[in-house]
DNA sequence: TTGTAAGCGTTATCAA
DNA sequence: TTGATAACGCTTACAA
């Protein structure tokens, strides 16, 4: 039960391999009685060419490179779907890599899809990650490159993202006009541009309502649940602690609701809360959470579409596209 | 920049390119001097041997594909994690697939994973899969097999899973400990193996206890939360309901509370809810769900090691290993 | 319209 | 101890 090859077809028509292997990719200059012989017998021997050895005499592969910091983030998962599908409608494989939000991870995961020589590679960079190099190295291949969500400003290269800047002014704005005025932030690594501008955002929106900005509300976290959970003890434990606080990311609301459950401290009475991200998780906790919904399979999409233009043209310009948000006001904030 | 090949070492060392590849492979009839020189200058140069060479000539790819229903269940993703761990210790890449819980896209897996030539395969099925001839395709190619958690019954594989008889009858058997007698059981497809070994370990421990077994309080769902939510309403529905739901996914299980949530039910008040995984999400909902704990990475590292077992040595004997659980009582049963 | 042959970058067999 | 050479299965000049 071997696979079928080439020469198979070819000694059983009594032809040559190349004829066959022209036959079957539709070559103009084949007869058409030829074509015909060779598509039905591959097709009754269900002859599937092998891939191996197209990669290596094609020297491309037909997959593409994900990293993503951890698939078991929702937001990942969901985003990894939608580049699957237009992958698979292109005719490519995926080959998922998590970083774990570790830069080494990330490194190693870059060299690995590289040695492996996919076609194309999309990222969201790892937490850790404030060194470029490893993606310059990518470029320099000349494989083309895509960012979403944690994207890197430095890099010509195209991404996918959302108006971080704006969304986040809008979850305070609402937090504001609810009557809440002392809002802490639990903010992602100032590493992360993303981060940067939620944090952005915040401040611009305490601005226009003339409310002070006060660093000490702002406590930055890696994206660990452990993290959040101090981060918002000490926010708690401040002289003048926040009566809302709005988190960078649906996790870290989730650290943020148990370390005010453990404390007794109620919400929205005592405290509001704000999310990012509509994880599925934020429906079913209670009280369900203000967040903000993206759409991630909608950003792998469009990444992925992304990608693909400049593997059909390495010529394309680079381009930023900014996907819409929308605030989902829940019960976490207090009407 | 190109890739440095053999062909540039040997040409560097005025040597032939089979003395370099032996000297890499540290073949023993190499003298120690030309060992030494290509080495360093290998590393000098630093030369990667092309993959995409190796595979076609060796005909194996150091890669294990992986099949899972969704990456986006917490359960599959941190299974992935394990094997993942394992298989890079192993020096193997792996590449995941979703199933969807979609028969068809199994069998596309399977037939995407043997073209491209991994080197074994690791399973859990799809809801929807009750014929396995993709899967006698893969032994019959001679390439490695392990089943975990939802594994096939019909096939000589190894297989990893927890003793799913006992942590239903446990589960079950704390419920009638805390006096709910009438439990209504959200139960898996029946072609789904540990869906119908859960409902087997309900029935006994009904059956110690001398309570009669009602087959109209067991609604077979497939895994989605639509599913769930809508077989929970049919529960409740009926002429004598239940007082207590045991979920044998907590997908199912958070289905469930959202339409008892919706019906202002109280839990543990009017009805009790206990789910089956540890999902994190447990843990936060309100109230939290007692549910069954057990490893997935666990079981990822333990069928990823069954697999390098057999894929060292073919004749290694099936196995059928079984991982301990753990019953998590939390308030979602009244004490 | 078809066939021959080279080549992708390795490993393995056989001689030397 | 080393070197030619074939082979893995495919695509693609170049020749016929």
């Amino acid at each position: 039960m071997k696979p079928i090859t080439l020469k198979e077809i070819a000694d059983q028509l009594n032809i040559s391999i190349s004829t066959v292997s022209r036959a079957l990719s539709d070559h103009p200059r084949i007869s058409r009685t030829t074509k015909q012989a060779v598509q039905a017998l591959a097709k009754e021997l269900n002859f599937q060419p092998n891939p191996l050895a197209m990669n290596l005499r094609m020297q491309r592969t037909q997959t593409i490179g994900v990293i993503v910091p951890k698939i078991s983030y929702a937001f990942y998962a969901s985003a990894i779907t939608g580049i699957e599908a237009i992958a698979i409608r292109e005719g490519y494989n995926i080959v998922i890599c998590q970083s774990n939000e570790s830069y080494e991870q990330e490194v190693a995961n870059i060299k690995s899809l590289l040695l492996s020589r996919v076609d194309g590679v999309i990222v969201s960079l790892a937490g850790e990650t404030k060194q470029y190099d490893h993606f310059q190295e990518v470029l320099n291949r000349g494989v083309p490159l895509v960012f979403f969500n944690r994207v890197c400003p430095e890099l010509p290269v195209s991404q996918v993202v959302i108006d971080n800047f704006s969304a986040a002014a809008q979850a305070v704005s609402s937090l504001i006009q609810h009557g809440y005025q002392r809002i802490g932030l639990l903010a992602g690594p100032s590493t992360i541009e993303i981060s940067n501008e939620r944090l952005r955002g915040y401040q611009q929106m305490l601005a226009q309502h003339q409310l002070p900005f006060d660093p000490s509300l702002v406590a930055h976290c890696d994206y660990s649940e452990s993290d959040g959970y101090d981060q918002t003890v000490h926010l708690l434990q401040l002289p003048n602690p926040p009566n809302a606080i709005f988190a960078v990311s649906d996790r870290l609301a989730i650290a943020a609701l148990q370390a005010l459950r453990d404390r007794d401290i109620r919400i929205p009475e005592d405290i509001a809360l704000v999310g990012f991200n509509n994880d599925p998780v934020t429906a079913v906790v209670s009280p369900p959470l203000t967040t903000i919904d993206q759409n991630p399979e909608q950003m792998g999409e469009t990444a992925a579409h992304l990608l693909f233009q400049q593997l059909c043209d390495s010529k394309t310009d680079i381009e930023q596209v900014v996907l819409k948000t929308q605030l989902l006001e829940r019960n976490s904030v207090k009407k």
